[in-house]
DNA sequence: ATCAAAAATGATACAACGTATCATTTAAGT
DNA sequence: ACTTAAATGATACGTTGTATCATTTTTGAT
């Protein structure tokens, strides 16, 4: 298994201001402080935790409907993804990455927020796909959020 | 695939009168009430909407802070199933089954909130845990929740 | 540089879900 | 009837998230 090489936040912020740049994006001031939050944290973190983050790395508080609006427009450039089990937010872990990729499945500790994106093998979504069709309804999304225990909190 | 016949309100009902008997807890009047909002609406309801079925239908304010312990109630009692994708409670559909079921997963329509509740086949379970447990990481439960669409829904 | 339009951010109010705490009512057991 | 435990009610609060309108900042054309 092909481990991922640990992103580093300097070049993450590098790659982000790149996308958004050939995509004609900005990646402003507040937009790459937030994500510098998530980045450092390595972990999932609520809008209002990002507020808190801004509040005390950076001095100032930043409030919670400007931090949802660059959490949405950070999504949209896939430099963060949206967890709705957790109700939290944490960086790709793939900024790094120049292709684009699959539909990530999330593992999300529950204790920790550590998250860890990763791809089921394809027959494994295909079973999962089929089991779901035969009760008659239909996966919304193929990308997949699973509540778990990482291995730094099972006792 | 064994199909499971529906559960009418009335008999589950009963049955769930007769299984606090046995475990020795009681099923209260608002207890029961509440389960029936569940069992009648076919779906899963959150608190706040069984507060409105007792103030529609039965005609007085059920206060929101006692719906959610009647939910744990009822949840600890199996009747009823709390979904943390969906934010909502739903009754279990197998009251009507003396034996114990499995942990089940939920197939959660996100329109409607029809709820499926399915038993995913053992190896395809196991194969899921396997994919996890690569990542280092842990189900913190087999009890799985999907966000999908059912047929009805889907255009 | 100036001005107008668009993009980004801020302020405020509110909605939905949920918990903590204490008071009151109801049922159970003696 | 009395005491105790269980169940319910009332109130306040915490967290996540949206809706709306105001203000600031950028951009692009003149
Ligand atoms: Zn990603
Ligand atoms: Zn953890
Ligand atoms: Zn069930
Ligand atoms: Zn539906």
């Amino acid at each position: 298994m092909a481990a991922h090489k640990a992103q580093t936040t300097l070049s993450a912020l590098k790659q982000a201001e790149s996308r958004c740049n050939t995509r004609g994006t900005r990646l402003t001031e507040k937009r790459r402080q937030v994500l510098t939050g998530l980045l450092d944290s390595k972990k999932a973190l609520s809008a209002y935790e990002l507020t808190d983050y801004c509040r005390d790395h950076l001095g100032y508080q930043l409030p919670a409907m400007s931090v949802y609006r660059i959490l949405e427009f950070l999504e949209g450039e896939s430099l963060v993804h949206r967890l709705d089990l957790a109700k939290k937010y944490v960086a790709c872990s793939h900024i790094l990455c120049d292709h684009e990729h699959d539909l990530p499945q999330f593992l999300i500790c529950k204790e920790c927020y550590r998250v860890q994106e990763i791809s089921i093998k394809r027959n494994l979504m295909q079973s999962l796909n089929r089991s779901v069709e035969e009760a008659d309804f239909k996966l919304a999304s193929q990308q997949l959020e699973f509540d778990c225990v990482c291995s730094d909190c099972y006792e």
